[in-house]
DNA sequence: CGATGCCTTGACCAACCTCAAGTGGCGTGG
DNA sequence: CCACGCCACTTGAGGTTGGTCAAGGCATCG
């Protein structure tokens, strides 16, 4: 059971008192930019994206969330960015002011969530150097290395590499177009560094070639 | 003194017989990526600029600090960036595991460090949306306006926005290349959007388009 | 006064984007 | 069971933007 999975069991004796189970439908927005903060998540199965919206439409997806990970931990007056389902998902809802009073009970929460929004900084530092100064292969290469390790971590196959996403939320997430992204994926193809039979499950043939294109020389 | 002025008073204290106060000339590197995260920072003055290097020499710039920030805070097992002074800058160094000491006695300190780290985040998505889908011209202008409001609340003027670091600096932060930067200096100078009267001074003469074009409609 | 380093400008080119058409898989309905 | 339509993905042609390479200004400093 991958329900509030990040949390210990003494700490989730405690949380079971704030918290609520929400099923959602691939589509469905969990909370909007702009919107009060009134509750934090935890995904427990399933994939989100997290994005953010210029005013003629440009989407950037800033990133994707898989089971064990929180939403809405960095705003305070407003969320900052969009969730929405990409696939059906459950997740945990927390009461946000709750959860802060608790954290004053319990300091070792707020450790635990020092420690998510560290990993947070990082992944968003390295997604940072991917899009200022990585090339179309570079950035897929590094997309599905990630996908690959977070697939293993959760106990699933590495290997073929599943995209719950459409090429429209990979494009968002690299800053590519959605026909760049095609095309690099039938170049990496034809290349025989992944195989694709079907367009959402992807082979890593040559491993060490896309950890070059990945940047982990 | 802006010394450890993120700190209270209170707290000011206790941290007094962990810090060590370092002055550093422009270009000194302060660490690297990859070494051993033994300290945290606090910027005192002057301006530092945070790095990523790909094997080949590119250089991704993921922030800039100024006084009142944090360094080092996102690191576990290694620093994962690279930290210099772009300007000659006074930093506070605290020892990273007395610090975690501390926190475990004031978890008041941890609260704090973890609201330093949200913001950092909120900053990151920022510059994500930037990266990913702006405009060179969108860039500099996010980019002027974060300066000028950087400045003012730290009591300096906002208004000629003065730039500490190099041109090269800021392509590696925006993700573009140095003649892109200074191309679209000239064609916003042109336009009357900026006046540029030396390559260290932006005067923001239209501010209304500037607030547009960083997408603030 | 010359040298150095940074910034600007210009010409050219390639990469990625745009626009548009084509392909394929899947679900629905006949 | 097959045909159709829908939607997502792929492919193609052509244009634009930002990168590359190279030269020229400008300020600072010895």
């Amino acid at each position: 059971m991958a329900i509030c999975s990040a949390l210990e069991e003494n700490e989730l004796v405690l949380l079971d008192k704030l918290v609520t189970h929400l099923q959602l439908d691939a589509g469905e927005v969990l909370f909007q930019e702009e919107d009060a903060p009134r509750y934090v998540f935890n995904v427990a199965t399933g994939t989100l994206r997290i994005s953010k919206l210029l005013s003629d439409g440009r989407r950037q997806i800033t990133g994707f969330m898989f089971p064990g990970d929180f939403l809405g931990v960095a705003s305070s007056r407003a969320y900052t960015c969009t969730a929405e389902a990409v696939t059906e998902a459950a997740v945990c809802r927390f009461n946000a002011k709750e959860l802060e009073a608790l954290c004053d009970a319990r300091p070792e929460l707020e450790h635990r969530l020092l420690g998510k929004a560290r990993d947070e900084l990082v992944a968003a530092q390295d997604h940072i150097l991917l899009l200022g100064r990585k090339t179309p292969a570079e950035r897929i290469a590094t997309f599905l290395l990630m996908l690959s390790r977070r697939a293993e971590t959760w106990g699933m196959p590495g290997d073929p590499v599943v995209l719950p996403m459409a090429r429209s939320d990979i494009a968002d997430y690299l800053g590519l177009t959605i026909e760049t992204v095609s095309r690099t994926f039938t170049r990496l193809k034809s290349q025989g560094v992944i195989d694709l039979p079907k367009s959402s499950q992807v082979y890593l043939q040559k491993l060490a070639k896309l950890r070059e294109l990945a940047g982990e020389a």
